[in-house]
DNA sequence: TCGTCCGGTATGGTCTGACCATACTGTGGT
DNA sequence: ACCACAGTATGGTCAGACCATACCGGACGA
């Protein structure tokens, strides 16, 4: 027998833990298996003994995929419980973008100010493509019927998200999307500040209205409008 | 019946998994004590002591942070061992767009219209807050002096970072930073088919000018030609 | 027959203690 | 000065235990 029978490439040493192991088989299990969505993956201790390891590196491996938004994890028992496959790419990009809102300790006003920037750029762009805007009244007509401010948000979201998708440019969608997430909480706060949110549904409607007309020029107008009403402290107390 | 033994602080409250109190309280830590790039954290086993965890739940903390690109992990002893903050999460956020640029196969336009959207808004900014711009000469310098593509893409990196930094937003700075890396490769090609830098320099002089002007409109201008000289494909042939 | 209750059980979450490989540190000998 | 070697702190890993949760299914009563 020749040395240590070292792999093919004569690397001398790969140091690769064993969650990192764990992390390729598991994602290469997901592709030949054609796991999608929904799809659940074997509980802890039974992917440890399969692929001998312990359970701790198979937890590793699992901390990972959560952090990277490729499952999710849920106790108990039954079809919910376990690691699932979840849907959602921009978790990790959300995630830390929070994490950075947190670190950098932004203030409020760098934070809606960027808004401000994706967003009359966003309706701009959607107006000027007079682009598809169902999914801006989909939302718009949520919003309507929402009960609680946190309700209200989910859909408020939504729509400033379509109108980023609207823009037709999927990197400042995904960009937009983080953000709203990361800042969730502002926002609810901001709506309970407000009480009413029919100013809040008025300005969904301009822009709405805006984008739909093909006036680019009047939709970021909106937009900047409603960034206004919603957080009134940051704005030079403009002309009545 | 006292129930059954409640801890010493009685919180029913237990939603939040062990490792994400513990994963907040290193951000915290992080934030308060100024902790930067190249900062040791405390070693696993001294963590769980001094949170009162057990070392597993530091580990998973562990494994996240370094997921989000906060910390790196080296075994052995002394001053290089241990976790180490490689950098604060600008290049973990780096990384994620990277991966957003792949995975999501974004076409370039979308990847320059970010930019252009950005650094016309820095540009404007930094120019009506008459913004200090010293680091902005400093890269201009620098790039004259570059002897290769590679070069003299570092140097103009720091000029449109040092733009980003100017507007005062951190937020908008840190996803300059993030795409510029991003897409070095994309700048270094875009120089070598330009084969000479004369016009892109030209057209830092006339950025900076204008953010030395206090011109805004000036500023965003000049932006908005430099990206069309640098990748000309993408502007509709503007005229003569 | 229907509904409720209750124990069984599978799952993730966590802790403890142990052992290993690694790589610096310090000491002592040359 | 230099080198060799034991000491030690660190992350990496495992095994086993216990907990809380939540579903499953049978027993029991109405």
């Amino acid at each position: 027998m020749a040395a240590k029978e070292t792999p093919l490439t004569d690397r001398p040493a790969k140091k690769t833990r064993t969650f990192e192991d764990v992390l390729a088989q598991i994602e290469r299990r997901i592709v030949e298996d054609g796991l999608t969505v929904g799809a659940r993956l074997p509980a802890e201790r039974q992917l440890a003994e399969q692929l001998g390891v312990g359970r701790s590196s198979v937890r590793e491996a699992m901390r990972v995929l959560e952090t990277l938004g490729v499952v999710s994890s849920q106790v108990g028992r039954g079809p919910d419980a376990g690691a699932i496959l979840t849907s959602r790419p921009d978790t990790a990009l959300t995630d830390l973008l929070r994490l950075h809102l947190g670190l950098a300790s932004l203030e409020l006003r760098e934070v809606i100010d960027t808004r401000l920037m994706i967003e009359r750029w966003a309706a701009d762009r959607a107006a000027a493509a007079r682009a598809d805007t169902s999914g801006l009244a989909a939302a718009l007509a949520a919003m309507g019927t929402a009960g609680s401010a946190e309700e209200f948000v989910e859909h408020d979201t939504a729509f400033h998200c379509a109108l980023a998708d609207a823009s037709g440019n999927r990197l400042i969608a995904a960009i937009m999307r983080s953000l709203r997430d990361s800042m969730r909480r502002y926002a609810v706060e901001a709506v309970e500040r407000l009480g009413d949110t029919s100013l809040l549904q008025a300005d969904h409607r301009r822009i709405l209205a805006a984008v739909d007309a093909g006036d680019p020029g009047a939709a970021s107008r909106a937009v900047t409008d409603h960034l206004a009403h919603a957080y009134p402290s940051l704005f030079p107390a403009a002309d009545g």
